[in-house]
DNA sequence: TCCATTTGGTATAGTATTGGATCAATATAT
DNA sequence: ATATATTGATCCAATACTATACCAAATGGA
C-alpha cells in the first residue's frame, strides 16, 4: 500500500488535510472553506474529489455544506486544543473508558428507551457487515458507544463519552486502529456489542456491565499485543 | 489557510474577523463599532453586507445594534465558556461519580504513590477540623477528590474530574450544599474518606472501591432527603 | 428648543458566487 | 479484466453581494 513516491491525492487525502487545517486551528469556528473549485485548484485535483472529501468532513461534523453559501467550519475545536484530553494514550483511555463504561450499562438499564436499543441494534447490523472494513466498522462502533451514553440519559456522561470519542476519531488515532483492527479482533467485538445489548434490554444490569469488561479487557489485549510488535 | 488571491469578503468573513477583534479586546475599548458606512468602506464590501455580518454578532450576543446611535459591543469575555456541563443536575453528577470514582480508587492502589497519599491524608485532617464549617470541608473534600484522581495518574481522567469539580464549585451548586451539609453528615464523609484512603494505602483495590460507592450512595441519600424537604 | 448631521432600517433590482448534479473519458488498484 | 475512483466539463439552483435610494431614530451643537 505504501509506494514512496507520492501517490496522486484522493478524496480521502483531501480529507485528511483539511481536518488538519481545522484541528490545527488555522481554520477557525464559524470561518469559511475556500470554495470548491479553488480547493480543487490548489491541491491539484478535480472538483468532484474535494466535493467528496467535503461530504465525509460534513458526516463527522466537522464543516457544514451550505449551497450558495459555502463551506462553513462548525466544529468548535477551540476547546480541545489546549486540553490535556489530546496528551492521552490508548491505555489511559482504556482506563478512564473501564471506569465509564461498566456502569453506563447499568444507567442504560434503567434509563434506556425503546428507540434507543433500536437504533443500537441498527449499528450492530452495521458492524456485522463491516468486519472486513476497519475504516466504517469503527465509526459504527464509535456511534454505538456515543448511544449507549444517550441512554444513561446523563448529560454528564453523555458530555464526556462526546469528548473522548472526539479525540478517539483524531488522525494519530485512526493510524492506531488500523494496526489493532483485523477481521478476528472485529467479529470478536460484534459478538460482545451483541452481548452486552441484549444484557439491557433484558434488563440485566450486572450482566451487561460484565459484558462490557469483559470487552474492553479484549480491547486492552490487542492494544499491548499490537504494541509489543 | 493561504490561498495567494484574497477571495473576495463576504459576510461570513466579516462576522469571523469581527468576533476575533472582540474577543482580543482591541475594540473593547472603545465600546463601540465604527458606523457601518465606514465599515463597509474599510473592508471594501458593501453595507448590506455589512449589516448582515453585524446581525449576526447581534444574535450571537457580541454586540447590540441601536438605530440612530450606533452599534455597541456587551461582549462579556467572562461566561465565553458555555460548556453543556452546566446544565447537569445534583443527580447526574452523583451518577457519574458512581461511574467513575469507584473505579478510579482500583487504579490508585495499582498507580498511586506515597507522596499522593500523605497529601490526601492532610486533606482528611482538614475536614475533621471543618465539621462544623461546611464552606471549608467543602473545599478540602473538592480537593481529596482531585488527587484521588492524580493517584491513578491518568491524564484522561484528571482531566474529567477537573472539569467535573470546576462544575461544582459554581454558585448554584454552593447553595445545594448549604442545605445538604449538616455536621452529622460531614462527620460520616469524614469516616468514610479515611476508609477510602486507607484501604487505598493497604492496596485493597475492591474494598477501596466498595467504601467509595458506600459514599456516593451516602451522598445521593443526603442530597434526595434534602431535596424531598 | 430646534435643526442639521449622523446613525441604523428597509427596499429593490441586477449581478456574481457557490454548491448540486450528471456524464463520458481516463486512471488506478486488485 | 473488472471494479472503483478520479477527471473535466456543463448546466442548474440557491444564496450572497452590489449599488442606490429613501426612511426613522438618536445625537449634538447653535
Amino acid at each position: 500500500m505504501n509506494t514512496d513516491v507520492p501517490r496522486k491525492l484522493g478524496a480521502a487525502d483531501i480529507a485528511a488535510m483539511l481536518r488538519r487545517e481545522i484541528s490545527k486551528g488555522s481554520l477557525q469556528l464559524h470561518d469559511r472553506l475556500p470554495p470548491e473549485r479553488l480547493l480543487a485548484e490548489t491541491y491539484g485535483v478535480a472538483r468532484g474529489t474535494v466535493r467528496d472529501a467535503l461530504k465525509r468532513l460534513e458526516s463527522e461534523k466537522f464543516v457544514e455544506i451550505r449551497p450558495g453559501s459555502g463551506t462553513h467550519i462548525v466544529h468548535d475545536q477551540t476547546d480541545r486544543i489546549n486540553s490535556p484530553i489530546k496528551q492521552a494514550n490508548p491505555l489511559e483511555l482504556i482506563d478512564a473508558r473501564f471506569a465509564l463504561e461498566p456502569h453506563m450499562c447499568r444507567l442504560a438499564v434503567l434509563h434506556g428507551r425503546q428507540q434507543d436499543f433500536d437504533k443500537m441494534e441498527e449499528l450492530c447490523g452495521y458492524m456485522d457487515a463491516s468486519v472486513g472494513d476497519p475504516v466504517k466498522f469503527a465509526e459504527s462502533d464509535a456511534e454505538f458507544h456515543r448511544f449507549l451514553a444517550n441512554c444513561t440519559a446523563n448529560r454528564l456522561l453523555i458530555w464526556i463519552i462526546g469528548q473522548i470519542t472526539a479525540v478517539r476519531s483524531q488522525d494519530e488515532w485512526r493510524r492506531m486502529r488500523q494496526l489493532t483492527l483485523n477481521e478476528s479482533i472485529i467479529s470478536q467485538y460484534n459478538v460482545q456489542h451483541h452481548q452486552i445489548l441484549n444484557a439491557i434490554r433484558s434488563r440485566e444490569p450486572e450482566r451487561a456491565a460484565n459484558h462490557m469488561k469483559e470487552h474492553l479487557e479484549t480491547a486492552r489485549l490487542s492494544l499491548t499485543r499490537a504494541s509489543a510488535t
